[in-house]
DNA sequence: CGTGACTCTGGACACTACTCCAGGGTTTAT
DNA sequence: ATAAACCCTGGAGTAGTGTCCAGAGTCACG
């Protein structure tokens, strides 16, 4: 059982690219990893789980910037009301953009049954 | 009552910019508009709705690409088989994204009721 | 008709989110 | 110990989605 892994294995696990990791990395979505004597970035299950957070809010439509955010807010401690508002504000994003989507899937359904 | 307006009151009424209008006709997002006899590009209604359409689905995560597609879909008389497996994949595509976006909901309140 | 607001084209520039080297060091399996 | 496989940094390149600008023409109002 693999405590840590190296970077071509994490890539593997959250299914993100290489690159796209070390690119993360730079932009600080991920915090600093550490390295083996030789320099290799060591990467622990909670940072896949990371990674594999970050691609799915990606996928879903969020910038890296707020993925960044989301990121962050998982795993503070909610205390201040600073750090809860900004969590009511995302739920409203998200449910807003369920909203639209919705309307958009009947839009579509819509065509489909008149067809 | 206008029935045709310029590009700067089409971008006011679709809340779009003039130029992402044009950048918009140049990749065949809205099909190509009639000219004033000086060459000014002529709006009618539907196009200010297919440019309206074209942002809400656009900030709703699809490519440029897919709401091309979707707006031929929004157009076309959908009569052959091919088009309407093409609208029940995009039906599908809103349904998947509604259900992660749903997930990730939760996720956040979680966080927030916790905080 | 003149003048200011608007529009035209073509091309350069910007920002996001990667992706792909080259040149060189590290790990690991044998 | 050595070769294959892996990883490092820095920087260049790409695709998508705009945004800005110069130089020139058009439109609308008084």
């Amino acid at each position: 059982m693999a405590e840590v892994v190296h970077i071509g294995k994490a890539a593997k696990l959250a299914e993100v690219s290489v690159d796209t990791i070390r690119f993360y990395q730079k932009l600080g979505l991920i915090k600093s990893v550490s390295r083996s004597a030789g320099g290799y970035r060591l990467f622990d299950g909670e940072q896949i789980r990371d990674l594999t957070f970050a691609r799915h809010a990606q996928e879903l439509g969020f910038s890296l910037n707020e993925v960044k955010e989301l990121l962050a807010l998982r795993q503070k401690h909610h205390a201040c009301t600073e750090v809860q508002s900004m969590l009511k504000r995302k739920v409203g994003d998200v449910q807003e953009k369920i909203n639209s989507l919705s309307r958009l899937e009947s839009e579509l359904a819509d065509a489909l049954r008149n067809a």
